[in-house]
DNA sequence: AGCCTTCTATTCGTTTGATCTTTCTGACTG
DNA sequence: CAGTCAGAAAGATCAAACGAATAGAAGGCT
């Protein structure tokens, strides 16, 4: 009898059958909560729950809407399951996000437009510009996200980057970059970035996987290990 | 102003900050609700969100707790966005499980104990034998999905089980099974299982990870390209 | 003494009604 | 025809009350 259960229960059934599609827009909290059987109260926790979780835009004044459903949207919040995990132990996360950015670099090499390589390639020489003066920390753990992310986008597939952007939480991320920053490693990071880089654009699937390979496996190394960080 | 976000975000952080760990007991709807400013209403709606996405857990009569905060709990959730996407484009997801699980089949090859050979070869041999009537399509439809989820368990990273889970939910499994059965190719996929097995058994990674690529490669052939299903 | 039953206080679950804020729509006016 | 403003509609919040389930304490039975 959890009546909140059964009103996610139903508003998913509803969008798995087609009756609810992206965009659409749900009955008024009153009809919708007389057509299940439920009050107001219930109706909400369930509508509140699906809006959390992605599935759902409710907007004061007027109403509430299915969202685009894309996976990039109803994966983000998952980045709350990364975070939370960040603090103990990060190694099963990176060993899969090894797995999934090294299968992108490769299918970025066959897939990539000339647009995406272009975002690449200028995330790439904002990192690199970053990399020059430590004030710049901030910038450089962005460009580093943006090369990552334009490399997962070139993939084309977008669950592959969605999983990857999500797993790749900003919290998880900067926890690496100031590692990395610790460990005096920049240049090899951006050196590594730039070999990737060449091998998409050359078209080039196991070259750019096997790259991806090295790069990544360096970062967990630093953090696997760590010889001189303490926190 | 949105207060409902409000209490989300509130309790994550508390999560975060280790105010809240696994297991621990919220206070009182009233207590927190006084503790972070709303009434019952806007309390109950986040507290609810949170416990769809498997991270809080309510007991009528007793309190709310957290959960173990484990990832396979977390990403439970997330087995509705594949489900939303099965109908209509499922390959994005499929050429990802087929990443994941190639590596998971490697890392098993290497990881895997005694006590979970014997739950693959268990899996293994009960959709053995439910291959032979036909009447057991339920029945070799769990053992499949048994098959899977034991090699996934095998490569000792529970983040990787977890993804591999999520990816091959209830829905998009069944989609799969109704198509081998039309195709009778029951034989061949316990064949191939059997091979993925052996060459886990002999911690043969490389071995393990082409003979799960040729299976999942084979799958996927049969839902791209599909000769006489029409549904 | 130990165990089982029962009772009670606590806590979540649900309902209802009222009020506030935001947004959209359409009529009105210049 | 365009801009403005008032009203309607919908979600957001608060408040009070009652129902249901659980845990733990009290009491009695063996």
């Amino acid at each position: 009898m959890a009546r909140t259960a059964d009103v996610v229960a139903a508003i998913k059934d509803m969008i798995l059958a087609g009756e609810l599609s992206a965009g659409d827009r749900l009955p008024t909290e009153k009809d919708l909560g007389a057509q299940l059987g439920v009050s107001r109260g219930p109706l909400r926790e369930g509508v509140s729950a699906l809006a959390a979780m992605g599935v759902l835009d409710t907007r004061q004044g007027d109403g509430t809407y299915v969202t685009s459903l894309e996976p990039g949207v109803l994966m983000a919040p998952l980045s709350f399951v990364v975070d939370v995990h960040n603090a103990g132990g990060a190694r099963p996360y990176l060993a899969v996000r090894r797995v999934l950015e090294c299968e992108a670099a490769a299918l970025a090499a066959m897939n990539i437009d000339a647009d995406g390589l272009a975002a690449a390639e200028r995330a790439l020489a904002e990192s690199e510009a970053a990399a020059q003066s430590p004030a710049d920390i901030d910038r450089f753990f962005s460009a580093d996200l943006g090369f990552h992310r334009a490399v997962a986008a070139g993939a084309g597939n977008p669950v592959l980057a969605a999983l990857i952007a999500t797993l790749s939480g900003r919290t998880a991320r900067a926890r690496l970059v100031r590692t990395i920053v610790d460990e005096g490693a920049l240049g090899r990071t951006v050196a590594e970035h730039r070999a990737v880089l060449q091998a998409i654009a050359a078209h080039d699937p196991e070259r750019a996987r096997l790259r991806m390979d090295v790069h990544l496996a360096g970062v967990e190394d630093f953090l696997q290990a760590p010889p001189s960080v303490v926190l």
